[in-house]
DNA sequence: GATGAATGAGCATTCATTCAT
DNA sequence: CATGAATGAATGCTCATTCAT
């Protein structure tokens, strides 16, 4: 029995949809309660305005991303299964939660640097993990005395490059293209 | 002697101060014309609305950065230093020219499907480029069977990288980041 | 009791007085909104623009204009009766609801050919109602051999001219100014 | 040898064909130096603003019109030939300098009543004249004991009767409409 | 004479927010 | 709980007018 949706989710919704769809300056708040079928003094029981709005669906977003990577990056992990595990996970998170994490990437470019620093402390978190885990790989000798920030800079820069390249150009990434970069991480480009 | 700057050229800049310390869609034409000191008509003489004044300070990026890769990026160039000057050039522009950079940046995310397409054309041509001089290393067997495409995401994605980082947290970027980062792609990070 | 106005009453109201008073181009928002003791938004939340709140002014005259009529002209009257009837109403029309009935004619004069076509269909009925009596009356050998266009003209034309005259001058017509125009164009001003 | 127009007469032009064309208000100072092909200062040298040069056009079409009734309009005429005579010259005079004449009467519709009264004055001297015809041919015994200026109405309201029919549905006047219309002025449309 | 860059008052329109029902 | 009428500050844009060259 599919339960009937909130006026509240009903407004969540239509405000990631349109937010995605049109921006997120560009929304206005009769935009999202016409999508919500609902009315004006509605979408104000729920939000305080537009922006709280935002920082729940915000809120949604870094949870799911928080659960998808404990459950698959463990520091126990192998140096390519651990990088395939990062590279992967995060794709897939951005993609499958698509909307969510585009919307995160607009958003934050139009905030002043503090907002900025704020934005990213919930992803902090694993990113400090990912570098962590290569320190510890330098130290037990799997991999080469390296800036280990700059391995996490690799990982992250190459997520970005495939959404993007998805985004722009409706270029998807295929398993190929991980297995690549892992690759190309792992061992360079360079012939032996 | 230093030349008068025009009314025209007080304004480009203003706006691009404005789009980016506070956003494309939070700057109004009223903020701009204060910043550059003159009267309503005289931005409409020049500017059709905020987007064309946005169009011609994408143009000057793009003139921009096509003359600083023709300068500084050859095919004759070996694969250290080929990989060195792309990094290199590309952060140098965007930093360099960083509040154009970011601001094409910010300002693409807010566009539909089509003008996203659209804006990434003038930038296409150096990453063809870039692919053709790593699909030929490939055929010299000065790099490995890899596809080429993904040799040019790693560049492109740690060039995101390390400029997020800076204008998030004002980390910047160092030689030796970059010395890093292309010893990683040459080399990998795995111990032999 | 005396029903109070609703905004939009108001506001149509507001708009028809100042159209009036400083015709239509010269009229502001700003002004109706003030002539109509709302806010601005209100304005916007009933009519699209300024042309479309004249266009309900418009259709509110083109309907008490054909109840008039209906009323009051029927094929069934004698040459002089209808003559006269025909006059007395559609003097007493454009005066009673005079400044709707200015208004209209003010407006039309700055559309273009096909705008000024269609503000024509409304009223075009009556005329050619009217046109079928003289013809008919032709037919009975009530009135002589004359093309029956050019007795609606007179008919249309004395009601202008003494609209205008009032209008212009302040010189009000009387009921003996009807009766004489009627019988001038019943009998003519030549001495038999 | 036809003299090159000066600069005034090219406004003077450029503004008769766009008042015409887009009515009086929605004519701009910048449409008229682009159709005359002049600089702003160049208007405001000649003109001290719009509604200077619709005086500068309004006079020229009073005396064009004064003109042509001293010509065509005597009191010795007899009553069928006067008649026609004055509906020819005003229906010629309108129609030949069709623009002008349209022009003086679209814009005194949104003049408040005092400049009202002010555009007819020059005007009115014909309608005197003609009124005094009438009174004088009643003295005579050529016509009969009628208010003389309802004969001037059905005059004045017939020629507005054929330009409006004209203007608003391209159907022009013909020599029998104006022959019919005298025909009915002098005998009445009812059987003898 | 002729020009057009510069100006800013004035106007239309949008949209977040409030509040009585 | 839910609604939507009412609001007005904020904003984009137009256009008559001035004035230095």
């Amino acid at each position: 029995m599919p339960k009937r949706k909130t006026k509240k989710e009903l407004l969540l919704e239509a405000g990631l949809d349109l937010f995605c769809e049109k921006g997120f300056e560009k929304t206005t708040i009769d935009d999202i309660i016409a999508h919500a079928d609902c009315g004006k003094g509605t979408f104000y029981r729920y939000f305080e305005n537009k922006d709280s709005l935002y920082a729940e669906l915000e809120n949604e977003f870094n949870t799911l991303f928080r659960q998808e990577v404990n459950k698959n990056c463990h520091s126990s992990m192998g140096l390519k299964q651990y990088l395939t595990a990062a590279l992967t996970t995060f794709l897939r998170v951005f993609r499958q939660y698509q909307r969510l994490g585009m919307l995160r990437f607009m958003r934050e470019q139009s905030l002043g640097p503090d907002l900025r620093k704020a934005s990213l402390s919930p992803i902090m978190p694993y990113l400090v993990e990912m570098r962590d885990y290569f320190k510890n790989a330098i130290s037990k000798g799997l991999i080469r005395h390296i800036n280990p920030e700059n391995v996490v800079g690799l990982i992250i820069g190459a997520t970005h490059f495939f959404l993007m390249r998805d985004f722009k150009l409706e270029l998807p990434y295929s398993a190929k293209d991980i297995e690549d970069t892992v690759d190309i991480i792992m061992n360079g480009v360079a012939t032996p």
